[in-house]
Formats: structure tokens, C-alpha cells, sequence
DNA sequence: CTCCCATGCGTAGCGTTACTACCTATAGCG
DNA sequence: CGCTATAGGTAGTAACGCTACGCATGGGAG
């Protein structure tokens, strides 16, 4: 799967990794390849640098720890980022629904 | 509707467009505007661009004609582009899918 | 008759954002 | 001792839709 078409839609998948609870950057990164089958196995230069975005928008907040010497930067979402998550929940609906629509086809087949 | 979030799934639905049978530029602004319920509504300065790159990569072709004295370049689907109009529907429906199931929330609520 | 608007095509430059490629560091295993 | 997985990071690139323009014609408003 090419993630060049997640322009626009990584920030809510980020969030919503971090929605279950607080995780770090290389955790968040697993749990999105998890959840969605290995279809988005994203590169660390990727995450890293989405994560920092959505920190300085606020969205989460991040704090150092140290684990087996190796430090880490947990996140977890701001009431701003919950709110932002329901946001792109909204959009991507609405979204994906016109674009179903206008693509044609079999409207929604998902994964029957 | 924020097109920007389009990256990547724009030319597919300028192929679909086109599937009904040829159009020019302007009338697939207009099918595209109308097909979403005038939710993508894009700037011309959007869709001339993509209709050349399309043409460019050969998933379109495209022909002069004038039409009450404005010359209109119209297009039409190659039998490429039709492929790839088939190819875009199945990554849409699976790009999707993993979306969906990686936001969590109801997987598709579509529109019930 | 003139001006504006819808139609119709087009380009230049911008901004966002994911990407590649690379760097640092630790723990554990062969 | 080197390799791999874990864990974090940066620099530079490229794609692509956007804004803001420009050109032209025909028809309707004034």
C-alpha cells in the first residue's frame, strides 16, 4: 500500500493509535501496522516527524521516559487531539463517501 | 469539502468522469461537482493540470473541437485508462477499508 | 452599446506533507 | 565483534492540489 495516498489522513490515524492510551513514537508506528494488516508500515522518518507536528499543534503531548537505558517519548492525546480525532472521524465519512460515490462502481463493498 | 485531502485519489475520479463517455475539462468539473453533491467542487487550476497529466500518462486522450466558438479540448477515456480506472477503484475500496478499520469508530456508517 | 458574467482553457509559483536516506544509541544474540 | 531490533532524530526531495492570475467568446443586463 502505497502511503503517499494518506496525504491529509495520517494525522487522524495517529491520533486515533494514540486513542487506547498513551504510547511512544516506534509503538504507534507498530499499532498502525497492526490494526490496519501491515497495510500501512510506515518508515520512522515518516511518524517521527508527524508526530512532532501534531505535538506542536497540540493534538498530544509528549514526555521522556527511560527504558532499559534507551530513552522514549510517550504521547497521548491533548481534549484538543480527542476532539480533532472526532473531527477527522467526521471528515474522513463524509470524505470517503464521496468519493465512493463518485468513483462509481459497487458503493461500498468494504471487506465482505 | 477540503480537496487537499484528495492527494493521490484525484485522478481516479477524473477517470470515472470520463467513464459515462467523453467530456471536456469544464463538463468534468462539473460531473465531478455534481456527482458529490457539489462537496468537490475544484478550481479549474486544479483540473486542467490533472487532465494534462493524465493525458501525459496516457489514461486519457484528448482532441480539439469548437464549439460555438470556443475551442474545446475534449477527452476520452484509452483503454489504459480504463484499467487503471479499474486498478483505482480496487486500491480506493482497499486503501478504504484499512482506513476505516485503523480509525476505528463504526467501520461504515456510510450513508444509512 | 457597453460591461459583466458564465463558459472554457491555460500557466506560474506556493505550501503542505510523506518520502528516501542517513545519523545516533542501547540491548541482546550469534 | 558485528548484526539486528528497538528507539529517536534530521536533511533534503518530490508530488500534487492550491491560489492567483491571464486569455478568449457569447449572451444577457444595464
Amino acid at each position: 500500500m502505497r502511503a503517499e495516498a494518506l496525504k491529509g489522513h495520517l494525522d487522524g490515524l495517529l491520533l486515533a493509535a494514540l486513542e487506547d492510551g498513551p504510547r511512544h513514537g516506534y509503538a504507534v508506528k507498530e499499532a498502525l501496522r497492526d490494526t490496519t494488516g501491515g497495510k500501512f508500515d510506515l518508515p520512522t522518518g515518516t511518524v517521527y516527524p508527524a508526530l512532532h507536528r501534531l505535538e506542536q499543534a497540540g493534538l498530544i503531548s509528549g514526555s521522556w521516559s527511560v527504558v532499559g537505558g534507551r530513552r522514549r517519548r510517550t504521547y497521548e492525546l491533548t481534549d484538543e487531539g480527542r476532539r480533532s480525532l472526532a473531527g477527522a472521524r467526521d471528515h474522513w465519512q463524509e470524505f470517503a463517501a464521496a468519493i465512493s460515490t463518485a468513483l462509481g462502481g459497487s458503493p461500498w463493498p468494504a471487506t465482505n
